[in-house]
DNA sequence: GTAAGTTTCAAACGCTTGTTCTAAAGTCAT
DNA sequence: ATGACTTTAGAACAAGCGTTTGAAACTTAC
């Protein structure tokens, strides 16, 4: 057998003959998945759901990816290794620049490739926020061992960017108000509106992603950027 | 049978020779649940490590309760009218002094509430905002049915009271920034840090509530009131 | 003490879960 | 076309799930 790792690292072969637009059986398991993990958590999605779904075979995943936790990981590291380096990559032409950065710009460089996820179908669109979300308060296992140590750079970057855009904070009050600020970013594009479970909030069904952003700036900047 | 309704209706009646410490076994079995339902999920939690730890017979949970999700119903109720009363009683308060009010003592009055909670074990400290979170992100059949019409009151005194402290914004305005602010101050609550998907944040993991609301009211009360 | 009502208990129910197995089908270089 | 390899297929597995049952234990009132 030659499954995962194989599966993942080729995925120029396109098969010859293919009828019209559908994917491998690999991939269509895993956008089913990423879909169905995100509407229904991960524990409440079955592999049967998952392969009807897919119109391949129960075994399939099994064969592919493993077992179902790996499936899981599968899913989630193929959006957030492009989705770090685009954040990372934002970064990288600020600081070329030279000149100092503001914590604005700081927040749309975070902003920008949200922005760009929740438009782009191709990788999911919105889907991923929301698996971050959901697995975020799901507390996954994955989450505690696998990203840690990969993607650390991610935060460290943005801890000492706003270290340095906000010179007159102390690192313990940048944490909080990293915290705070990309609490209040995830959560928006993720479009977790705690009002909701009090009434349908108007605000979160109209989840026109350009008014998310014309929204959020101001308020996470002020935020940000609020005298203590 | 007597079960649920007339259990809940009438709690007064405590047994006359308890050992000591040791409630009944329906209160036993919400305890165990709410902690359950937060630490692993509604899903993932089964009837069986509920009534293991609760040290119940299996059969005890549809007895009292009727159902699991029925019990996951219970365990919400429980909390949120109280929680909602609170919040409600600050805005009273506020409002009867009959002066304006400020962005900052309506953030306050929702601030309160919560840290208190988060104080008290004998109502189940932080476990319920955090509950609250997770059963907002899962998207629980809940919240969509029984909540929206019991509790919408709550958004809607907010919102005029947060529409009156800032007159300068639209409707709409006011609707983003409440979506926002919410946001930021549950997820602050409920422990909830984006960060440590990425790397272990020092801030979620020291989490004195007195600190979370030293760092998160200027946060929250710049981010209403910036301008557009 | 008896009878009615309430709660606990162990056992079993039918069903779904993730996973495994073996054979069949398909693919591809030689 | 043969042989090696990869992928798919259907069936079965043991384990765990929520729920139900009927009898035992306990409580309460007369």
């Amino acid at each position: 057998m030659m499954s995962k790792a194989t599966q993942l690292l080729t995925p120029i072969k396109v098969q010859d003959s293919m009828e019209v637009n559908k994917p491998d059986t690999a991939t269509r398991i895993l956008d089913v998945a990423e879909r169905l993990f995100v509407e229904h958590g991960f524990e409440a999605t079955s592999l049967r759901m998952i392969t009807q779904q897919a119109e391949v075979n129960l075994a399939a995943v099994n064969y592919h990816f493993g077992s179902k936790d790996a499936l899981f990981e599968s899913v989630f590291m193929r959006r957030i290794g492009p989705f770090v380096a685009a954040c990372l990559a934002e970064l990288d032409t600020l600081e070329q620049s030279g000149q100092a950065l503001t914590a604005e710009q700081l927040v749309v460089s975070f902003i920008r490739p949200c922005l760009a996820l929740s438009k782009d179908p191709a990788r999911g669109g919105a889907l991923f926020v929301r698996l971050m979300s959901r697995t975020l308060v799901e507390n996954h296992r994955l989450l505690r061992e696998a990203l840690n140590q990969q993607y650390s750079i991610f935060v460290q970057r943005y801890t000492s960017a706003f270290q340095r855009a906000l010179p007159q904070f102390g690192a313990e009050d940048i944490a909080w108000r990293m915290h705070f600020a990309f609490s209040v970013m995830f959560n928006a594009f993720a479009g977790n509106d705690v009002l909701k479970i009090f009434v349908r909030s108007q605000v979160v069904t109209a989840r026109d992603p350009d008014m998310i952003v014309k929204h959020l700036v101001p308020f996470v900047v002020a935020g940000l950027t609020a005298p203590i």
